[in-house]
DNA sequence: CAAATAGTGTCTCTAAGACAATATCAC
DNA sequence: GTGATATTGTCTTAGAGACACTATTTG
């Protein structure tokens, strides 16, 4: 490090690669039940080698003059037209093998964006881009099953959880189920970086447009932690963190609910 | 991404910079006194331009076959001769003027050695490595002051915590204290991390030996997170993280303790 | 009225914090 | 015994979870 020069060394690409998540809202089979919630993701098919029309996380190269979160903003914007209001590092994808297009290193994000959102598709580089909902559930056997699925299109990866000596654990991939690079593990480790987030709170908002019901956001919570829990408990528990507006919902088939704010 | 060649793109180097703890044993003035612990870390003196005789994480590049995680520990082990027993990423710093010799960007992580451990401090490319002891407290106006010290060497940061719009709670310099690059700014996110860790027992352990005391483990806690906690109500919540052995202390001037070990 | 959601009140149990009391060793 | 730390017990309070109940709207 003492006489350094930056041609000395041989150096990596570097990408940011984002898992978006928003939820997509399940109509309701009767007239009078208001619309759930469904975690789901964004996914781009490759046009081009390797893992040539497999499913892929938007992603891109970091460019001279940018931090690796504006790249990361950058590309979710080129995919979705959208500006996230969240979007947390992960962690350092570096794997030697892990692009066979040579030595390329990720830092993997998680974003949120709201349901309200235009998620409009566009971009040069993807041949397609989709929204997957997810599951992602341990087994009996302790290992964890991803499942997403897009209309008939359904992928199915597992990982097992590697707990190494240094308190870090990180997924390894035993079944890609058909995604690109090592982007199964990337996702699962960004879903439990969202559970944990969703656990207090953190994330939850993001999902939502300004003005929202207590009921809508318990569904997101629910949706994310895969859990339910009772209306009355979740109330006061988020009754610090929200105020109150003078609005109301109008029309659906029951009492109307007060629209709150995030505090 | 469709047709790419990594030669198409200008590539960043990757370093990856470790902010390394441990405690340093305080002598008690009393006889009877137990020892205390106090949050130290490791800073090493540069030789060579830039930043000539500064202090600066130990770290280095990213090699070609490795992953950043074996890139840190690397680095540790060629500073200190331990591997540690921890070892977390606190996130990429990519600000493209955050080192004058060019593109540099950094993984940044956590570790931490424990108190009985060798530290031989060698090392080709520092001319000094030494342990400084760590102050970091929020003052009145809201900023942060980072006070390290060994002897009669003491560096003082001033930093300001920016809520970025994306949740991301990011250190800005504004006085480095004559730290090199922005390693004030690493450090002070690096102790954020440590202390949530050590609010749920997460690296407490690390700093200690196989077996301890429970005050110990206290002590520890209390070091890093800089508060006091009754003992009483300490041992009650760490009671399920530890197993009793069937050995004591012997030979301080009071009742002997029990050793215990992490569950 | 029926169906569905909105919203409030309260009981229990657990965990955290404060504090008091007792135990044991080296000198 | 004295000074220090070790260890246990208990009181109070805050919060989580479970459950029961009331309120309001549309068809």
């Amino acid at each position: 490090m003492k006489n350094y020069s930056t041609d000395d060394y041989p150096r990596p690409s570097v990408t940011a690669d984002i898992v978006v998540f928003k939820l997509r809202s399940k109509k309701p089979d009767n007239f009078r039940k208001d619309s759930h919630g469904v975690l789901s993701l964004l996914l781009i098919r490759r046009g081009g080698h390797p893992y040539k029309d497999c499913w892929a996380l938007p992603g891109g190269f970091l460019s001279p003059g940018e931090t690796i979160e504006d790249c990361a903003l950058r590309e979710i914007r080129e995919e979705t037209s959208v500006i996230p209001a969240s979007l947390m590092s992960i962690g350092m994808f570096s794997e030697p093998e892990r692009d066979p297009r040579g030595w390329i290193i990720s830092n993997a994000f998680v974003s949120v964006i709201g349901s309200t959102e235009e998620t409009q598709q566009s971009g040069d580089d993807a041949a397609d881009a989709q929204w997957f909902d997810v599951s992602f559930e341990q087994n009996d056997e302790g290992s964890y099953l991803l499942r997403l699925s897009h209309n008939d299109i359904v992928l199915r990866a597992e990982l097992s959880e590697e707990k190494s000596r240094f308190g870090v654990s990180a997924f390894v991939i035993r079944d890609s189920g058909g995604l690109a690079f090592d982007h199964a593990a990337i996702i699962a480790t960004a879903l439990t970086a969202l559970r944990n987030g969703a656990k207090d709170f953190e994330f939850i908002f993001d999902f939502l447009p300004e003005k929202f019901t207590l009921t809508e956001l318990q569904n997101v919570q629910e949706a994310i932690m895969n859990i339910s829990v009772l209306s009355a408990n979740f109330r006061r528990k988020v009754s610090g963190l929200v105020t109150e507006t003078d609005e109301y919902t109008e029309g659906a088939g029951h009492r109307p609910a007060k629209l709150y704010r995030r505090k």
